[in-house]
DNA sequence: CTGAAAGCGCTTACAG
DNA sequence: CTGAAAGCGCTTACAG
């Protein structure tokens, strides 16, 4: 262990016996060099061990860190177990990546200390965040950050990239009342922040957060006005497995089909069905939300609205791009497409 | 629009009419501010439309960034397509993040320029890396930039998360072994950076660059030395379907065991089993690698090594935590259970 | 092709 | 409790 104080491109100019500036162009080859004087100052960073310059230091000097934030309302593991999140996220780095930026991510569960707040991003994109966030991005906004909102409630300033939420599920809803189905239940997303399941009320829907979960309950009951449900605690098979059983345990208010608001939720409601003996279609109808390619047969065989998770992601991208180039972005709004598979049928 | 430069604390500081250290110590609350003071400046901030300090000169001046990256040699959606891989990223920011870090995604496939040099981070995560990121790793230990690698080959000054891959794999062989299995063929994880399928040939072990797919065929080897087998592109069940079509078909080459790295794989090569009419364990005895938690029957009935992969990424945060407080970081080993399934049977 | 100067925006000893 | 000074390590016009 050496108690030498770390090289600094300052000394290394000192010792190839040129300028900090000189050196600066040779490390970055951002300015005309003769190869003589490039040799020395790698000579000399060879020999002090200087890695080359600071990223902290340059990205102070330069005032972008090439670092885009990516906020995520729920813990890591909950966000990437839905390969919704994933498919984004990669259409995001699809895009960013190439052009020299690198993901932060920044959940809210994280810190007490507002990591978003605190974290030296160029830009940032919200995955379908409430208004809790709302007063952060406030403060981005006001440091001249650029901000992208996947599927967030509408907030001036904020370039969004949305998705026809609510005509997606009017359409499994009016595909359903087709069918000659009347008792519809939801299996809705999280509504709000709250952390607990519990019955879709309208008290529940007067406070929701949840711009997507919201949209996606008010689709179905333009077509099923009185169609209650079930909240979970988000997209998981094991949520909707729970909401399932829940919901059709009692043959007495059993429902003739459910609307569950993801496919990975679609995919738990038809296991309970399985466990509790009801054949799908048969007995009972279902529909999901994402057309998510899911390792499962099941999910396969799902009706359900195929949204654009890769190309949202791209949008979104795109957008930060823009943004930083001091470009005006544009919002984007996706269609998703209805896709029939084997879980839907005339009710008994 | 406006043209305005965006305010500084310098600013605030002179319309709130103290100096910046002041300005400062207000914002931080890190030292002693008279409560009127603390008000006024907060007072200028408002009405400049100061959002509080710049991160980047922050970590500039502080020497931290808060940032931990984290290395992943394949694209995000191939990293996180694997449980594993969310387990082990969970249990990093289980400990990073209420310590105010947040994680930084560096892939290899992203830029051209390399983001892992450039980005401001504090330390780094290697996700079992190979040694084409050996150059950059010997970058960030020369910045002083501690560097935790998880499974990866053992780097000097790097600290290790290990795992028993090599012991591990020969359990689950001498499982088979013990049922009567001789004839037995590897589905491996990736082994070197081509990009292709292959056959598990020597020449190929000797170049591989995997450490912990080498490992494993290692340990498996140690109880079938002639074992040969194919590599796919990675932990998916797509390629373990392909592996399995590839390997199963030929009645005559057929093996009466699979030896597949990942659980992912095992249930690609039982799908596969399945499509030729063939019944595991009936016909085919299978043994995947992970444990993991997916959303899948088959998954389920698995024999597989169980390894702890929260507990991995917990241990290589703690490690980053250490190591930035300039203790010593501790190497630690990690080991997998045996746990017998549905999925192996003597041979026919 | 090279150098001197300024400054990115902040925080931290150090005095008072 | 507050202020003046130094400096974190770099890059970028600007001159020459």
């Amino acid at each position: 262990m050496s108690i030498a104080t770390r090289p600094t491109l300052a000394s290394v100019a000192k010792l190839a016996g040129v300028s900090a500036s000189t050196a600066s162009l040779a490390f970055n080859d951002s300015g005309p060099v003769s190869a003589s004087t490039r040799e020395k100052v790698l000579d000399a960073a060879r020999t002090l061990g200087y890695a080359g310059p600071d990223p902290r230091a340059r990205s102070l000097r330069r005032g972008r860190s090439g670092i885009v934030g990516v906020v995520l309302e729920e813990s890591l593991r909950d966000a990437f177990r839905d390969p919704m999140n994933l498919a984004m996220l990669d259409g995001i780095a699809d895009l960013t990546g190439p052009a020299g930026n690198s993901l932060l991510l920044l959940t809210e569960t994280a810190a007490g200390r507002s990591t978003l707040v605190d974290a030296p991003v160029d830009a940032a994109v919200l995955f379908g965040c409430s208004p809790v966030v709302d007063e952060k991005v406030a403060i981005l906004l006001r440091r001249g950050i650029p901000v992208v909102a996947i599927e967030g409630r509408p907030i001036p300033g904020v370039l969004d990239i949305g998705l026809d939420n609510r005509e997606a599920t009017r359409s499994l809803a009016e595909h359903l009342k087709g069918l000659g189905h009347s008792d519809v239940a939801l299996v809705t997303l999280e509504l709000d922040r709250d952390r607990r399941r519990s019955r879709v009320t309208q008290k529940l829907l007067a406070r929701a957060t949840s711009h997507t979960a919201l949209e996606r309950v008010h689709g179905a009951r333009e077509v099923f006005p009185a169609a209650g449900g079930l909240t979970t605690l988000g997209s998981t098979v094991d949520e909707g497995r729970i909401a399932g059983l829940a919901l059709l345990g009692d043959p007495e208010t059993r429902p003739t089909a459910v609307i569950a608001q993801s496919d990975l939720l679609a995919v738990g409601v038809i296991r309970a069905a399985a466990e509790l003996g009801l054949a799908v279609p048969g007995d009972l109808s279902v529909v999901g939300f994402d057309g998510v390619r899911i390792d499962d047969p099941v999910a396969a065989e799902l009706t359900t609205m195929v949204q654009p998770g890769f190309a949202k992601g791209q949008a979104a991208g795109r957008g930060i791009l823009e943004l930083l180039a001091g470009r005006e972005g544009r919002s984007v709004s996706f269609t998703s497409a209805f896709r029939r598979g084997a879980t839907t049928a005339p009710p008994r």
